[in-house]
RNA sequence: GGCCUGUUGGUCAAGUGGUUAAGACGCCGCCCUCUCACGGCGGAAACAGGGGUUCGACUCCCCUACAGGCUACCA
């Protein structure tokens, strides 16, 4: 075909369609004034109505790149495959992600005529006629082309290339209608015979170039070679092309995203050449893995069998987002774990984080790491924090007597106090969700019934003798020292040793020590062997629940 | 099958030709101690395997194994 050939054909093919000219979007989205070292990164995801924990890893990845300098973030939604669109998923992805404190500066999340939303529309659906320019625009110059082929030809076609051994795909010999003359494809237009866009590739099987990624550093990819369709049948970009498109006119300076894509580079290499566009840095990520339960092997985090791969997994547990948070970045950067705990009063946001740090392998989901992270952040946050936390999660996803108990702010606060440690020299790590810290502390608000109980580890006579004489001592305004004292006469009295070096050196005299009586009033009281100071629970519940559960228990 | 990518203790990971191969989680032991938690001290535990290059390889090259990805009118 001539060079008039292709405008004629361009006309054709967009006939009636009232489209702006490249020049005029180019001027329509200007560059952003910014600074330096400011990246401009997005979230583009599916609106496929599930958010996961890889989404909201990334996402932080995006925006620490795009604020560490600030620079710009935001949202765009990639909905042009209309069978995975789903009702509410911009909302779901909004508010999943809000949960964690990830907030966007421009996009999706905003009407179009919002101030800040230079770059609207930022959902691909609404920018079809920006793709027909740009395609319009290969057309014309020759860059690409109608192809008719059936959805069974080119089946057919990968099937004799399988069978040959030969690469797949539609490309030199197989692309049959890269060199049809004008006429043909006249013929088949006027027959109303449905046709793709397919780019004319210039690339040279026996090229490789070396491509810079900013995780994995230089990466030898050969050149693109297929004609890769970028308008399907129905005049919808592919993700190819709307990513090239997209991102050069909403100024993308990096552009942060699975691993998966990285085979496809040669792809949006060739694209961003043949538009006349500067592409932007790409990094690479490695995906979230985890070890599979059954197989013992690496995996990847799948959302159908791992709840904690849902977002929602976290929020119904009751994982406060800022421990989530924390661990994220943990992965992100390695050296951000040592930067926190030598300014733990910086904000996180503080934290120099680079995509350059990012670990280039899979890094594996780790939940005891998490939860000590957990335990860790749990006790530097300010009790009233923690308070409304757990109060709102308590009252939301809580059971009826744990609902009860936290609508009353004092008790609440003195049954955190017990569990953190608060007013002591030393926080307590003690809590790593709601739905655990609760579960800790439910024997101050359950009856004795309700609950299991851990063993007693001395027999029924000797259970009995020590609650009654502990029941028959007992003074609640003793306080703490006093307490203890009573305890220890109880010892004593029982047959057990008051002093540990006496009884570690003659253990067949005493029937235990001081910390065995201590046990048994514990496990009567709390149902549990292990617990806070029990004077201090004994003085959040008040003496009478303490006597309805040691009764309970004799 | 072809093409990419990755592989340091159980896990997360520093490390970029010369290190006693950091640190964190977990685990074990001891101390502290009314139990637990906290805290302190100590311990076991690693460069996937094989060839090169080099005076010298965790670091560079090749092969193998394993893992992951791509190979759609899905993203």
């Amino acid at each position: 075909m001539t060079e008039s050939e292709y405008k004629e054909l361009a006309e054709i093919l967009f006939e009636g369609e009232d489209l702006k000219t490249p020049e005029e979007y180019e001027e329509m989205y200007p560059y952003r004034k910014l600074g330096k070292k400011a990246e401009v990164t997005r979230l583009a995801p599916s609106p496929t109505g599930f958010i996961h924990l890889g989404n909201l890893y990334s996402a932080l990845a995006d925006e620490r790149a795009a604020h560490a300098h600030d620079g710009s973030f935001f949202l765009r939604i990639e909905d042009t495959d209309a069978k995975r669109k789903v009702d509410g998923a911009l909302e779901l992805i909004i508010e999943s992600l809000g949960y964690f404190g990830i907030s966007f500066d421009e996009g999706a999340h905003l009407p179009d005529t919002d101030s800040v939303n230079v770059y609207a529309p930022y959902t691909q659906s609404e920018r079809r006629g920006i793709y027909h320019t740009f395609a319009k625009k290969l057309v014309e110059e020759g860059r690409a082309y109608p192809c008719f082929c059936t959805e069974e030809e080119l089946e057919a076609v990968r099937n004799k290339q399988e069978a040959a051994k030969v690469l797949t795909g539609y490309y030199g010999e197989f692309a049959v209608w890269r060199d049809k003359g004008l006429d043909e494809i006249k013929a088949k237009l006027a027959a109303g015979e449905p046709y793709v866009l397919r780019l004319r590739s210039e690339g040279d099987p026996e090229k490789e170039f070396i491509f810079k990624d900013e995780i994995k550093g230089e990466v030898k990819l050969p050149e693109n070679i297929t004609d890769i369709v970028i308008l399907k049948k129905d005049g919808i970009p592919t993700y190819h092309f709307a990513h090239a498109v997209d991102d050069h006119l909403m100024r993308t300076t990096l552009v942060i995203r699975g691993g998966e894509w990285l085979a496809s580079v040669p792809v949006h290499m060739e694209l961003f050449e043949s538009l006349g566009f500067k592409p932007p840095k790409y990094a690479h990520t490695a995906h979230l893995m985890k070890i599979d339960p059954e197989t013992g092997g690496k995996r990847k985090l799948s959302k159908r069998s791992d709840p904690e791969m849902s977002l929602s997994f976290y929020k119904e547990e009751g994982y406060h987002p800022h421990c989530i948070k924390v661990y994220l970045m943990t992965l992100l950067n390695s050296d951000f774990e040592e930067w926190h705990r030598n300014n733990p009063d910086s904000d996180l946001n503080d934290f120099p984080f680079s995509v350059k740090k990012m670990n280039n392998s899979g890094a594996l989901f780790d939940m005891d790491k998490l939860e000590n992270i957990c335990k860790n952040e749990l006790s530097l946050l300010d009790e009233n924090v923690i308070a409304d936390f757990l109060k709102a999660w308590a009252l939301e996803y809580g059971t009826d007597a744990q609902k009860a108990y936290f609508a009353d702010e004092e008790k609440m606060l003195a049954a955190l106090r017990l569990y953190m440690g608060v007013g002591q020299k030393r926080r307590r790590k003690d809590l790593v969700n709601a739905r655990q810290a609760l579960e800790l502390m439910s024997y101050l608000f359950e009856d004795a019934a309700a609950q299991e109980s851990d063993p007693f580890r001395v027999d029924e006579e000797l259970r009995k003798a020590i609650l009654q004489d502990y029941l028959d001592t007992f003074s609640y305004t003793d306080d703490n020292g006093e307490w203890f004292e009573k305890l220890k006469e109880i010892a004593e009295r029982q047959g057990f040793a008051t002093d540990r070096k006496l009884y570690k050196e003659n253990p067949e005299k005493f029937k235990g020590e001081t910390s065995d009586v201590a046990e048994v009033v514990r496990v009567a009281v709390t149902g549990r062997a292990n617990t806070p100071d029990l004077w201090g629970i004994i003085h959040v519940m008040g003496e009478e629940k303490m006597r309805d559960r040691i009764a309970a228990a004799m």
